[in-house]
DNA sequence: TCGACGAATTGGTACGACCTCTACCGTCCG
DNA sequence: CGGACGGTAGAGGTCGTACCAATTCGTCGA
């Protein structure tokens, strides 16, 4: 895909690659600062209106950040930041692709699962303790819905890669948040939800990666039954 | 989540957000003309130009598309045009997140191959058989990598899961796979990796969708070993 | 009847002006 | 002498206008 030398391209997608080529040959290193707009746009030739909508653009994709009166650096570059973008296409999906959404997340919950069996230390069953209790005792469905999410978090977290976790995160929060205006307690989900997470803890502190696994998968299993009957009645 | 009313952020923040909010609730239908440029600036207060950088952020992430002289269109909204921006991060990421990148796909491949296995037709398998031809009398790395990619596409398009198909599209984004082969030659991995193909290949004749599973995961195996020893030497 | 021309529409680009916030630095007071 | 205050230059944020370029569509002429 070698650039066809400038030809029908906006001079703004030009400017896009070019910035996203230099950080990634390593001329603009993670955390460094960028010259300024204006310099930028004169180095590159075009406009500072045409390079701010670039910068923009590389913004909101996380690979760039533009602190007001200060300059523009680049992010760390992290996972986390980078992929923040997968959570907006989960909330704007509707229909069968929230379906294949779900089924994406069965797929990588469970290994998530497992990685966590070999890899979870005291203080990380601990906080998963306190998120179930918390989640029982929550009273507004937003208040259990983030409980819920955290749960969900904690494990990814120790499961080691930051990658899996960011998009997990993403992936989960769209499903949280059609519960959240669905009402969580309809049908009596919530002891069901509370049963299948204690047996995916009580598969952690066994370090049991295999009971793990079938525990998320169970789980994710009646997530995705529950956004296969919600199927195109939403958004 | 209620947007904290127009608190400390910016005007094109703001702009970015109440286009995608419209999105998601349907306001602008996958496929539907939006209002033009300077009518959605004075619909949302503010000028020309802060409404194109959001617009232009927008149109990076896959959601609408400018053309030129006819008007913004919301995209189809399907999970190949909003995860473009997947392929992005293979491109930038570096170091360790190489590594994570790859052990998401040995956790997506297998999946996706197993359930290839269920689905995948005559003409996919001659697809698959086409590309192993092709990649074997291939000359030049690029077109060697291009055919393993389409192997692999082949394969996740018959997984019948456009989301996953996505992501690991973007997983394999051409700079990456470009960075990795240009190591791997040097080891004479050819004749392995054709035959890890094969094996892949062979389970989905069978539809066999365990042995499908076993065979992606010891390719994707090979792959994130390479990626464990190049950590860390590269820009 | 049909094709070509041209005006209106719409996104793309460019300047230029001004505002607001940040970071830095010199000064003044304790 | 040192820390707090305040000013100032520099950077991003916003706005408005003017003009270019591609598309669309209606109109006019062959």
């Amino acid at each position: 895909m070698t650039d066809d030398a400038g030809a029908r391209t906006t001079v703004t997608q030009r400017a896009i690659d070019e910035i996203k080529t230099r950080i990634a040959m390593g001329e603009f290193a993670p955390g460094q600062r960028l010259p300024t707009e204006r310099d930028l746009a004169a180095d590159l030739g075009l406009s500072r209106s045409s390079m701010r909508e670039a910068i923009r653009a590389l913004t909101v994709m996380g690979v760039l950040e533009a602190r007001h009166g200060a300059g523009i650096y680049v992010t760390r570059l992290e996972p986390g930041d980078l992929l923040e973008t997968f959570g907006v296409v989960a909330e704007i999906s509707r229909g069968d692709t929230l379906l294949h959404l779900v089924q994406v997340r069965k797929i990588l919950e469970p290994a998530a699962a497992a990685a966590a069996a070999a890899r979870i230390d005291e203080a990380g069953l601990a906080r998963l303790r306190a998120e179930m209790t918390a989640m029982e005792r929550g009273t507004t469905a937003e208040e259990i819905v983030g409980h819920d999410l955290e749960f969900h978090r904690v494990i990814t977290e120790a499961a080691g890669n930051p990658v899996l976790g960011a998009i997990l995160d993403g992936l989960n929060s769209r499903t949280f948040r059609a519960r959240v205006w669905r009402g969580y307690r309809e049908e009596g989900v919530f002891p069901r939800t509370y049963h299948e997470h204690d047996a995916i803890y009580r598969a952690l502190v066994e370090r049991d990666p295999d009971g793990a696994r079938v525990a998320a998968a169970v789980h994710i299993g009646a997530v995705e039954e529950w956004a296969r009957r919600q199927r195109g009645d939403e958004g």
